[in-house]
DNA sequence: ATAGGGTTAG
């Protein structure tokens, strides 16, 4: 039944090359080659046999190969096929090509026909080597296909990003009658990029017996989890009795990668109290986990493990990461500066993350540093580059590295390239270049794009140009949420309440409701939750004493409420009301309760920060002393001394 | 003998 299953995953009119293979020419494998005309005799050629023996498994690879020449002037094979195993494994770490195809036409020139696992070895070397035509070709005419062939053929694609004709492989595969085993499927379970594809898959594991093997578990726990099915790969993993490390890492993966941070390092936690010592994926998993979450305390928490794996790459660039992630850019560059090794990642990662904290034109000093002395940049470092461009105002910067990104960098344009072009115009209220751009792309603009624009919109108040843009984003994402909530926005900015209205009408209408503003901060070891007019927190009444107090404060500095950010037609000591109680104003209020002398405040925030609620947070800095820190869904905000860092511009 | 899983930047 689940071969019926598995035929329907693929369509079966798109049939990959292989299905010409005529079974009927299959030769049988190991036979011995066809006499030749012996020129030496046994003796003679037994030295010349076992120097190369010797170099095949010492090297260097020159000298082997030179051998390997001699072999081939009298025709000789050596009779132990390890040695070509060795041989062409130091092909493999020294890189050479010439050299592996070389071994190649060795092993089946001269009428002999290597064993098939001989092939199978050159079918590795070559999709090592990244040499997929050659690895295609060989695979093509192999004259018999074991299980390791297919599936040395399968993972190949899979690693390419080719799932759709790992899958088609697969299916082939089991039509030449050869069973799959743990090899084969803990490959092609990174093939499926659905539920369903999954369960169909899953359904023959367990058909087959093999889905107590640790290297199937793992995969079949992230590809549940990659595909969204959270529950079916925490139940892969709640099975399993005897844990494995990997198994922890790939459910903690999972869930770090899934928007439930909170699970996985809960999990983490447990892994350590079972007595696991995490390794560099659990280590990176749980900082990502902290990095999505926004929970510098906890980040630091496990960066005090991440001593002991000092000097690896993924680790430090996920823990930079984390860094700039939580705002903490001081411990970002501490940790940037000496780092021992830096890829492309490290470097990206340093770019956008001093652009999202306001940094700009630190962002694009970096950048000039990375072009003398550092990788070469790719696609995201640039989308970085013209991110800091378009937050700092720069947009003849902006506009020369987009146009000569091609150039400079061999790095084609891309969708988020032209967003940030689009967003680059757009906070400069330069509204109709950006309209004109997004009018005159290569790209059929998305929704991305028109929400920047739209941002723009807001920015620069400009509620005819809004009206227009949410139209083709709902064109686009019908009943998107945010699109309803900016444009009421816009319109209550612009004061035009029959449109608010109108705006609200189609959103009850369709069931489109209002996130509620939400702001959270840790806090002795536990992450407080503030909530836009919710009273709830226990300590609800002396928060509001403090915010009391705090706005009488700042009112003597010369702060009065803009009531201008609350949407609703209310009267003005009602807006004032609500405006007071927005989730950040509280998180404020409890932070000045509860931070230490000298220690910064942090807050993140699911919705982008108010006006009003950002004047506020720049007196109370300046007032109070204090720095703060109040992280929107896009970028930071550091407020010290009555100023911010992205210098009113957001 | 030849093939496999979990980890980083927008």
């Amino acid at each position: 039944m689940h071969t019926v299953e598995m035929f329907s995953i693929v369509e079966m009119n798109r049939l990959p090359r292989l299905s010409a293979l005529a079974l009927h020419r299959l030769i049988p494998l190991g036979s011995p080659p066809p006499f030749l005309a012996q020129t030496h005799s046994a003796a003679e050629n037994e030295p010349l046999i076992e120097t190369f023996t010797q170099l095949c498994r010492d090297g260097p690879l020159s000298e082997a190969m030179s051998a390997l020449d001699a072999l081939d002037s009298r025709n000789l094979r050596a009779a132990d096929h390890a040695d070509y195993l060795h041989l062409v494994k130091l092909c493999l770490s020294a890189g050479d090509e010439a050299a592996g195809r070389r071994v190649h036409r060795h092993l089946t020139s001269g009428g002999h026909r290597p064993m098939l696992f001989l092939l199978n070895s050159l079918l590795g070397m070559y999709v090592r080597l990244g040499l997929m035509d050659d690895a295609r070709q060989l695979f093509d005419a192999l004259p018999l296909r074991n299980v390791v062939s297919w599936t040395t053929m399968i993972s190949a694609l899979i690693d390419l990003g080719l799932g759709g004709e790992a899958l088609e492989l697969f299916v082939f595969m089991r039509r030449e009658g050869i069973q799959p085993n743990m090899f084969t499927f803990s490959s092609v379970i990174r093939a499926c990029g659905t539920v369903r594809t999954l369960q169909a898959i899953h359904c023959s594991i367990v058909k087959c017996g093999l889905d107590s093997d640790v290297f199937v578990r793992s995969s079949l726990i992230d590809a549940y989890f990659r595909c969204g099915d959270l529950d079916s790969g925490y139940q892969v993993f709640d099975e399993f009795i005897t844990l494995d490390l990997v198994v922890w890492n790939a459910v903690i993966g999972g869930f770090a990668q899934s928007s439930s941070g909170c699970k996985a390092l809960e999990l983490f936690v447990q892994m350590k109290r079972s007595g696991f010592l995490a390794n560099q994926a659990t280590l990176t998993s749980a900082l990502r986990a902290c990095t999505g979450m926004v929970l510098l305390e906890m980040g630091q928490q496990v960066h005090v493990h991440v001593l002991k794996y000092r000097t690896d790459l993924i680790l430090n660039n996920a823990l930079l990461d984390m860094y700039c992630k939580c705002g903490s850019l001081e411990e970002a560059n501490f940790i940037f500066q000496r780092m021992l090794e830096k890829d492309v990642i490290s470097w990206s990662t340093m770019i956008s993350g001093l652009a999202q904290n306001g940094q700009s034109l630190e962002a694009l000093k970096l950048f000039k540093l990375m072009k003398a002395e550092g990788p070469k940049p790719n696609y995201i470092t640039i989308v970085g580059v013209l991110f800091a461009c378009s937050h700092a105002g720069l947009v003849d910067d902006g506009l020369f590295y987009f146009r000569s990104m091609k150039k400079l960098f061999g790095i084609e344009p891309g969708n988020e390239h032209y967003g940030c072009i689009v967003d680059l115009f757009g906070r400069a209220g330069k509204l109709d270049a950006a309209l004109s751009f997004i009018h005159q792309m290569e790209y059929k603009p998305d929704a991305i794009i028109w929400r920047t624009f739209l941002g723009a919109c807001r920015v620069h108040k400009c509620s005819e140009l809004a009206g227009y843009a949410a139209q083709e984003v709902l064109k686009l994402v019908p009943g998107d949420e945010g699109t309803y909530i900016l444009l009421s926005n816009i319109y209550a900015d612009a004061k035009q309440w029959s449109d608010v209205e109108q705006v609200r009408k189609v959103m009850r209408g369709r069931g489109v409701r209002k996130e509620p503003g939400r702001s959270w901060m840790e806090v002795g070891k536990k992450t407080h939750v503030f909530i836009a007019g919710d009273f709830s927190h226990p300590q609800m009444e002396s928060i509001s004493k403090e915010l009391e107090s705090l706005v009488c404060r700042v009112s003597s500095m010369g702060y009065v409420p803009d009531t201008e950010f609350v949407l609703h037609d209310f009267g003005r000591e009602q807006k004032e009301e609500s405006l007071r109680y927005h989730s950040e104003k509280m998180a404020i209020a409890f932070g000045m309760m509860y931070s230490m002398e000298g220690k910064s405040i942090r807050i993140m925030k699911n919705l982008r920060i108010c006006g009003d609620c950002h004047a506020f947070a720049k007196l109370v800095s300046k007032a109070e002393g204090k720095v703060i820190v109040i992280r929107d869904p896009v970028r930071f905000h550091h407020f010290c001394n009555g100023a911010c860092s992205c210098g009113d511009y957001w």
